[in-house]
RNA sequence: UGACCCGUGGUCGAAUUGGCAAGACGUCGGGUUCUGACCCCGAAGGUUCUAGGUUCGAGUCCUAGCGGGUCAACCA
């Protein structure tokens, strides 16, 4: 079972309320590019979230901009969907409610509740204001309507010249939500759809046709990011103002972000347009294609989007996590073979050369079949750097006297390690200890290897890290970050087995990583391996741990003076009101003034400003101001308790009546004398014995449970105060 | 600068809606091992951004401040 979130949480409100019989989302990626990564999450929540509830999810081509859309990208997004493991219950198109969003645009008109403008873009974007200052009203806005439809079929019939005219909502110019300034809806863009071809030459805009789509494929949950929170607005004015068969609503979550991960589209093509990548595949890349290219399984990615979970915080997920869930899911599954990616010789002195065995080795460990055969020999190949001249501390592979375990063969002792001219490794000798294979003789360390006569040279990409950078998307230009030969292309010396892996097999290369047989590049008997990722390396040599010591800089927290108490507050506290009351009532007028007339009506400044201000607000038609008065008395006096104090104003809010007399209906009189209270603490100390045991054993948090549990139990009337006390003599007891 | 959204161990994130600050990844230590992988055990790591307020009780509610983000395309 997955770990809930708020959207989860949402649905199933919806569902037991009532709300929704059944659960309807769609993911509505827009046809000008691949989706990656970042599109995962939403295809993982959408899809997820409907399978979860037995609902249903369309992919919809979110095609109403012609100029940027092609159908191209249409088939690699199916694919890509259909590659992560959903099933869609239909493909639609934006394109294919055309019809009905033009007539609801009539609708609109006629309504009175959008107009045809001419102001050009400069023009609109000029009297459209700022974040502070409002917009001024369209020469066209209060145009009658009747000159708003013919002009707007003028401009369906091709009659108006694009950019001579847009549909706009008539909203509200001066609302502090720009979305809401009379946003266009239709705009004029003479050229053919992929779609429709050129039936139409006025096009919706996204906010007007995401929320239609919505509404005509029965979506009962429309979520999208955090960056069309702003457009929520617009979004319900526009079910609001249509005859929509249903009312779908938007819900926003945070999007992905990943560390040394660039995510923007745009970007992302520049990449593939000027070459520093093979293409939308290019292992590197993180498309859903690229990471498909380079090995990674939808189920890694599936895994991966679960475990950043749902939220509505900015994230940076460290890059890290998406390698160890990558790195989780091939462990069980990628066989083991062994290959040597930066060779040297590797000679067992006491073995004959003539003699050429193979040895047969299990493809996983803890698994004794299947098996695949490695052959040996005296001279063998090695990684450069199992070797050493001269060891650190802590190096145990290959070095003068050392004794290390060839997987999967012998235990050898290495006797000399010979370098060249300028120290580097040329040749290691060793000896065997011949009786070493398939017995436990402990070694230092266990290396890999291949024998030099059987070992297939093999195309490999080690493929690394696009950027340089964690956040390359900050940079100015992306391109100064970009990390060199970060393709990695090398030859591989394997051992035969490996060569007859055919396309999109995974592997692991023992110590080394995780491999895949590239799907495009392989052919039969030679395939070309990606690298999906490198094993985890828990090696620490002291120098290495050093250089991992993280600089993290925490900024100093800024010392605000507090800012002066405002006039209207600084009279409050005056009179007795807190500090932080007093500056709430200085924010909101209607609150003030309830605070005023109950202090009119004889309450206290203090209690009436703590009353208007956490009780009061959240009630919009409060009982008489002198029934307050006696309410605000009862719990000064002791009467009532806070807990029931809001119960009294629920009762009195909707039957009326005077407060002693509510007081009595509840029965919430405050119980005070211990003798009263007892028997709940008793109760609820008798139901929990294993939280009291663990109280007394030091965890005193439990405190306030223990007091939540009486004052509950108790319908709200025992004194909190005499609660606490009895709970305490009675834990501190024995 | 205005409105809105958001601040919980290094990272991502739970917290039964006001009552015991989960979990995962990472880190550190140990065990196991014919992969320095996997696996197993253990530990550290928190003023829940800050300051006030309400409350018996605040990560949760209120106010202010600080910090981050979004919005001012005839893009989506």
């Amino acid at each position: 079972m997955s770990a809930s979130h708020f959207i989860r949480q949402l649905v199933d409100d919806d569902l037991r309320s009532g709300r929704h019989t059944q659960v309807r989302t769609r993911f509505p990626p827009e046809p000008n590019g691949h989706l990656h990564i970042g599109h995962a999450k939403a295809i993982c929540i959408n899809f997820g979230i409907a399978a979860e509830f037995s609902g249903t999810t369309t992919l919809r081509m979110d095609d109403t901009n012609p100029t940027k859309e092609d159908t191209s990208y249409v088939d690699g997004i199916a694919r890509d969907v259909a590659w992560l493991g959903f099933e869609w219950v239909a493909l639609t198109h934006a394109s294919d409610a055309f019809d009905t969003m033009y007539a609801w645009a009539e609708h609109l008109v006629e309504h009175g509740h959008a107009y045809v403008c001419h102001q050009t873009e400069d023009e609109m974007r000029a009297t459209r204001g700022t974040v502070t200052v409002p917009g001024t009203a369209s020469p066209w806005r209060d145009r009658p309507w009747a000159e708003s439809l013919t002009e707007l079929r003028a401009m369906r019939d091709g009659l108006r010249a694009e950019g001579s005219a847009t549909l706009r909502a008539r909203i509200d110019m001066a609302a502090h939500n720009m979305k809401l300034r009379d946003p266009p809806l239709y705009r004029i863009r003479k050229v053919d759809h992929h779609r429709t071809g050129d039936r139409w030459c006025i096009y919706p805009m996204y906010d007007y046709a995401h929320p239609i789509s919505d509404a005509l494929e029965g979506i009962t949950h429309s979520l999208c990011t955090l960056e069309f929170d702003n457009n929520r607005a617009l979004y319900d004015w526009v079910i609001e103002h249509c005859p929509v068969p249903c009312r779908p609503r938007q819900t926003e979550y945070a999007r992905l972000n990943i560390g040394f991960t660039m995510m923007s589209k745009r970007r992302l093509l520049a990449l593939v347009e000027e070459k520093h990548v093979t293409g939308w595949d290019d292992p590197r890349m993180p498309t859903l294609a690229g990471f498909r290219r380079r090995g990674v399984r939808p189920e890694a990615i599936r895994a991966f989007c679960e475990r950043v979970g749902v939220a509505r915080a900015d994230n940076l997920v460290d890059a890290d996590l998406l390698e160890a869930t990558i790195r989780d899911d091939l462990e069980p599954i990628a066989p083991r073979y062994l290959a040597v990616v930066d060779p040297v010789v590797l000679e067992v002195t006491n073995w004959p050369d003539a003699d050429r065995p193979s040895f047969s080795a299990p493809l996983w460990p803890d698994k004794p079949e299947p098996r695949r055969d490695v052959p040996f020999g005296r001279r063998l190949l090695v990684e450069r750097s199992d070797v050493r001249a001269t060891p650190e501390v802590g190096f145990h592979r290959l070095s003068p006297r050392a004794v290390v375990r060839l997987r999967h063969a012998f235990v050898v002792t290495c006797d000399a390690v010979e370098t060249d001219a300028d120290g580097r490794i040329t040749r290691v000798l060793c000896t065997a200890d011949l009786a070493s294979r398939g017995a436990p003789v402990k070694a230092k360390g266990t290396v890999h290897w291949v024998a030099e006569h059987a070992a297939v040279a093999m195309r490999a990409r080690l493929v690394e890290r696009l950027f340089t950078v964690e956040r390359p998307d900050l940079e100015e230009d992306f391109r100064s970050v970009l990390r060199p030969l970060s393709l990695g292309e090398t030859t591989v010396m394997g051992e035969p087995a490996l060569a007859a892996l055919p396309a999109g097999s995974h592997a692991q290369f023992e110590r080394v990583g995780f491999f895949v047989a590239d799907a495009v590049d392989s052919t039969p008997g030679a395939p070309v391996f990606n690298r999906v990722v490198a094993l985890r390396d828990n090696s620490r040599p002291a120098a290495a741990a050093a250089e991992r010591t993280p600089a993290t800089t925490t900024p100093a927290a800024p010392v605000a003076p507090p800012p002066p108490l405002p006039p209207v507050a600084a009279a409050w506290v005056a009179n007795g009101a807190t500090d932080g009351d007093a500056r709430a009532l200085a924010h909101d007028a209607t609150t003030e003034a309830r605070a005023r007339a109950l202090v009119a009506a004889g309450a206290p400044a203090r209690a009436a400003a703590a009353a208007a201000v956490h009780v009061l607000a959240d009630v919009p038609s409060p009982p008489p101001n002198a029934t307050l008065v006696t309410w605000l008395a009862r719990q000064a006096d002791g009467t009532l308790s806070a807990r029931a104090a809001r119960a009294v104003l629920d009762h009195l809010v909707a039957k009326g009546g005077d407060v002693d007399d509510a007081i009595d209906a509840l029965g919430l009189r405050q119980l005070r004398d211990p003798a009263a209270v007892m028997p709940f603490v008793a109760d609820v100390l008798g139901a929990h014995p294993d939280r009291v045991s663990a109280y007394r054993g030091g965890k005193t948090g439990l405190f306030g449970f223990f007091v939540g549990q009486v004052i509950a139990r108790s319908g709200g009337r025992a004194d909190p105060a005499v609660v606490a006390d009895l709970i305490k003599r009675q834990l501190d007891a024995s």
